[in-house]
DNA sequence: TCATACTTGACTAATCGGATCAACTTTCTA
DNA sequence: TAGAAAGTTGATCCGATTAGTCAAGTATGA
């Protein structure tokens, strides 16, 4: 369960179009690129995963770009982790099998279990919301 | 916390001289390749890690060999991994810092905390002496 | 004195994550 | 109906990290 970067660009990208949601025309691309940073070419990479996913839609031509395809709250962070992650195989050698080597690989998916426990119990509907509200305070200052 | 075969092959090479830790010589690297299947130089390499965390000590010369330097019972898995395995830095990106960013972050580093929790709470110890059951019952069978 | 075994440092090969590019298609709008 | 704005696709590149190797050297017991 390591977190990479297309893990951390595609969540939030996805967390600004949660907060999107109720606008008319889709977002461009280039105005979430422009607001978090992300290399541009990257995130069309990582919005492409995240249609085949199902999770976004996208409206080509001219006024075109992304819209959530799916209720906030029906998407972890997990699923988004591994569905953009790549392979997550964990500790792969070739060590003879042991007692000793299957005891310490029960310790390690228990870590990457324990970790991932956190990612599925928090959606994009939460985060989203308590971005929002942090997003509120600042625009009040 | 990605654990890599690095941290793999050293928890096991630390399991086998606590689990000998009362015979009279060393134990030699290359009982411990053959046995657990470690590629030969790579292990010389992570014992070399090891050595310098103090928690094996090295016996140059004929009937050289490795004996483990400190409680089994004091050395935790956590500590393990950190001390071989390579920078656990995790998510690194160039992304601008918005309340969402910093949201974000926040659970990928909850995730991360709760793996390094269950490492943190299993020592050598534990892990060999159940190792060492595992083995007898082989024997016995 | 020789075989055994650790020491050290440099070196290589493969993989992966991050990022970019170019050529193409679709759609809106003037 | 032309052209600008956007997404689509596939190939490609680069640098870092990991896994693993090698060779020359040193210490020690028999």
């Amino acid at each position: 369960m390591t977190i990479s970067a297309r893990v951390h660009y595609a969540t939030l990208a996805l967390i600004e179009l949660a907060l999107r949601q109720s606008e008319k025309t889709p977002v461009a691309v280039r105005e979430i690129t422009r607001r978090h940073g992300i290399p541009g070419p990257f995130l069309v990479q990582i919005l492409r995963t995240l249609r085949s996913a199902g999770w976004v839609q996208s409206v080509r031509g001219s006024q075109g770009g992304y819209r959530l395809a799916v209720e906030p709250a029906d998407l972890t962070l997990l699923e988004i982790a591994e569905a953009v992650g790549c392979a997550e195989s964990n500790c792969q050698t070739d060590a003879t099998d042991t007692p000793a080597n299957r005891m310490v690989h029960e310790i390690w998916d228990a870590a990457s279990e324990a970790s991932r426990a956190v990612l599925a119990r928090t959606t994009l509907a939460e985060i989203a919301d308590r971005t929002a509200q942090d997003d509120a305070v600042m625009f009040y200052i």
